[in-house]
DNA sequence: CTGAAAGCGCTTACAG
DNA sequence: CTGAAAGCGCTTACAG
C-alpha cells in the first residue's frame, strides 16, 4: 500500500504557538510568555491568548519544548549503599537506573548517592554535597530522620521538590511517598503465619538492625499484632531486638531465646535480615519452625528454595526506585499532578512463584 | 544561587550530526543517510562516517528526530471487549490507554479494537479493517487461533511487527509474548490449595468458557496436576467443563457434580469465572469448600472479601496491556531489542492484601 | 553520490 | 509591553 500517494502535509499543525499567535494577532514570543505565565504581557492580550488556548485545547509539544530548552533536569537520589546487610537496596538502585535510562533522552538525569546506613556522617556529607550542587529534585530514603529533615528544610526553602522512598516521615512537604503500606504488610504476614499455627502456638518476632532511625518495623509489628488481636488468637508472641547483623551475634541471641522458648513454632522477621535467622534455624535443625520475612534478596531466596523460609513479603523494590524518579519527572517535566502517596502492593512470594517475580 | 552567571553555551553539542559532518568533511544530509542506512553513499564516506560515529559514541537525539519526522506511529490493539463474562479485559484495556497517554506526545498512538470473544466474525471484521488501515504494529489477544494466524501471516508479509497479549501461539514470528506463565501458575494454584487439604481430599477443577480456542487453561491444568503428581498427593481430582457462563447453567452443572461428589473440599476454577462458582457455593452454604481462581475482577474481589474465595491468582492485567504497547514502542521507535517472552509474575491475592494490589 | 536550505514546534536573547 | 530572528538536533525534498 506504500505506493498510494497520501495527501499529507496540507493540514499543518492547527494548534501550535504559531496558530495561536496568528489568531491573537501577536507574535509567538508573546504566546510563549502567556503559556509560561511570564510577566510582561498586557492583561488584555493575555486574556485573549488564554481564551484561544482554551478554544484550541492547546497542549504544548513536549519534545519541541525540551529540545529548545536544551537544559537537563537533574535529580539526586540518596539511598543506602548496597552491602551484605543492605542487599535490599540493589533493587531500588536498579529502578533508579532504569528510570534514568528511560528519560535521559528527554533531558532528565538521575544521580544516585549512596550513604552508609550505619554512619550518620556519611549521610550528612552527601546531603551537604547535594545542596551545593543545584539539583532540581531529590529522592530520599530517610533512614536518618533529623539529618533528613535538615536537608529537606533547605529543599523547601529553595523550592526543590523531594520524594520519600521506602519509608516516610510524616508531616513533611514531600511531593509523594513511594513505598510499602507497612502496617497492612505486617497484618498480611500475621495472616500467612496464622495459617500454619494453632491458637496456642508460640511465636517470635525478630527485629535485626544496626544504626538508622528506621521506624518501619514498628508499623509492621503493629499490623502484625493487630491481626492476632482481631481474631483473638491466643498465641504467645515473644519479641526480640538485635542490634547487630552478623550471623554469630544473631545466632547467639536466638540460641538464648530458644533456650527459654523451645516451643516456638513460628518466626517473623520484620525486615530482609530474615536469611540470617533462617540460617540459624537451618543449622540448628529447626526445620519445623515456620518462617516469614521480607524482601527478595539472593540469600532470602536461597532459604525460600530450600524450604526454611515459608513466605517472603516483597514490595517491588525495583519499581519503588523507578517510580520515585518518575514521579519527579511527571511533576517537574510533564507538569502533572502526583498523588501524595503511592503504596506498593504487598506481594506474597513462595518457593513456587518466586522465579517469575520481578523485584 | 540563581544569580551566579553560569558559563553555559560555550560547549555546544559535540556529538550531533553536525559534529560528525564536520569531522567527516561531509554535509549532515550524508551523515543522516549513513545513520539510517539509506542508500546513495559511497562505501568510503560511509565507512568514515561510521567510524566517527563509533568514536563519538553517537546516540541520536530522539526528541529532535521525532520532531523532524513529524509522523505518528500507529499501533492497533485487538482484544476482547469488556462484558460481564469478560471483565478481565478492562484492565489490559486500561493499560493500553495508559501507554497511549504516556507516549502520545512522542508521536505514538494506540488504537484499541474490541471484538466479541464469542463471535469469530466480529474478530474477522476487525482484522480486515486493520489490515486496510496501515498500522505500524499490532497487539493481539489471540483467542481465535486460525483467524489470528491469517491476520499475522499478512503482517509478516507486510513486515508489521506484532505482539501477543495474555496468550501465546507457538511458532509465530511475534516480536514478543506478554502474559502469564500459565503452567507454573497452575502449579502455584495447586500448592496454595494443597495447604488446605489432606492427602485424601477430593477436589474439583472447573473450566468455564464459551467460544474461543483458548488453550491457556490446558497449561494451567497441567501445572496444577503436575504439583499433585510431584508430591504424590493422593487427592482425587474431578474435572468439569462448562460451556456456558450464566449463573443458572453453572449452578445446574455444579449441583449435579456435588450430588455425586459431596465430599469435595476444594475447587479450582481455571479462569476469572471463579465468582460464578463462588456464588453457587455461597448460595448453597458450602462455606467449608476452599476456592481458588483467577483475576482481580470486582465480582471476584467481592467473594474474596466475604471469604468464599480463598485465593485469587493474578497476573497484573493492566500492566500486560501497558507492556504490550511499550514493547512495540521500544522496538519501533527506540530501536531497542525486545525479549521474545515477557512473563508476568504470579501474584497471590488474599482478603488481606487485595486492597493494595494494582491490577 | 552529495549538499544547501527549509522545516518540525518551541524558547530565548535582543532590540525596540 | 511586544516582535523578529536565531537556534535546539534531526529530516526531507530538491537540485546538482
Amino acid at each position: 500500500m506504500k505506493e498510494v500517494p497520501k495527501p499529507d502535509n496540507q493540514q499543518k499543525n492547527l494548534s501550535g504557538v504559531k496558530e495561536i499567535a496568528k489568531r491573537a494577532n501577536v507574535s509567538i514570543a508573546t504566546v510563549d510568555r502567556v503559556i509560561h505565565n511570564r510577566s510582561g504581557v498586557s492583561a488584555k492580550t493575555k486574556a485573549k491568548i488564554n481564551q484561544i488556548i482554551e478554544e484550541l485545547n492547546y497542549l504544548p509539544n513536549l519534545m519541541a519544548s525540551r529540545l529548545a530548552l536544551g537544559k537537563t533536569t537533574r535529580l539526586a537520589a540518596i539511598i543506602p549503599e548496597v552491602t551484605e546487610e543492605s542487599e535490599f537496596w540493589l533493587a531500588p538502585l536498579n529502578g533508579l537506573k532504569r528510570a534514568d535510562k528511560e528519560i535521559r533522552q528527554f533531558g532528565i538525569e538521575v544521580d544516585p548517592f549512596l550513604f552508609n546506613p550505619s554512619d550518620r556522617e556519611s549521610f550528612k556529607a552527601i546531603a551537604k554535597n547535594i545542596m551545593e550542587s543545584e539539583y532540581d529534585g531529590i529522592i530520599l530514603a530517610p533512614s536518618f530522620i533529623e539529618e533528613s529533615k535538615k536537608l529537606l528544610d533547605e529543599c523547601t526553602r529553595k523550592n526543590i521538590p523531594f520524594v520519600f522512598l521506602d519509608s516516610n516521615i510524616p508531616d513533611q512537604s514531600n511531593l509523594t511517598y513511594i513505598g510499602p503500606p507497612y502496617f497492612q504488610s505486617g497484618y498480611v504476614a500475621a495472616n500467612l503465619l496464622s495459617r500454619r499455627l494453632q491458637p496456642t502456638s508460640k511465636l517470635l518476632v525478630v527485629n535485626i538492625a544496626t544504626e538508622s532511625d528506621s521506624f518501619n518495623y514498628l508499623q509492621i509489628e503493629n499490623g502484625f499484632r493487630k491481626y492476632f488481636k482481631e481474631f483473638e488468637l491466643g498465641c504467645e508472641i515473644t519479641r526480640i531486638d538485635i542490634r547487630e547483623t552478623e550471623y554469630e551475634s544473631v545466632a547467639r541471641y536466638l540460641t538464648y531465646v530458644f533456650m527459654f522458648h523451645a516451643e516456638i513454632e513460628a518466626v517473623f522477621v520484620t525486615n530482609s535480615q530474615v536469611s540470617t535467622v533462617a540460617s540459624f534455624l537451618y543449622n540448628s535443625k529447626r526445620s519445623h519452625v515456620a518462617v516469614i520475612g521480607y524482601d527478595y534478596t539472593p540469600e532470602n531466596i536461597r532459604y525460600l528454595r530450600n524450604g526454611t523460609i515459608d513466605f517472603l513479603i516483597c514490595h517491588q523494590a525495583e519499581d519503588q526506585g523507578y517510580r520515585a524518579a518518575m514521579s519527579l519527572y511527571q511533576y517537574l517535566v510533564l507538569g502533572q499532578r502526583v498523588p501524595k502517596e503511592y503504596f506498593m502492593p504487598i506481594d506474597i512470594i513462595t518457593k513456587e512463584n518466586h522465579e517469575y517475580y520481578r523485584n
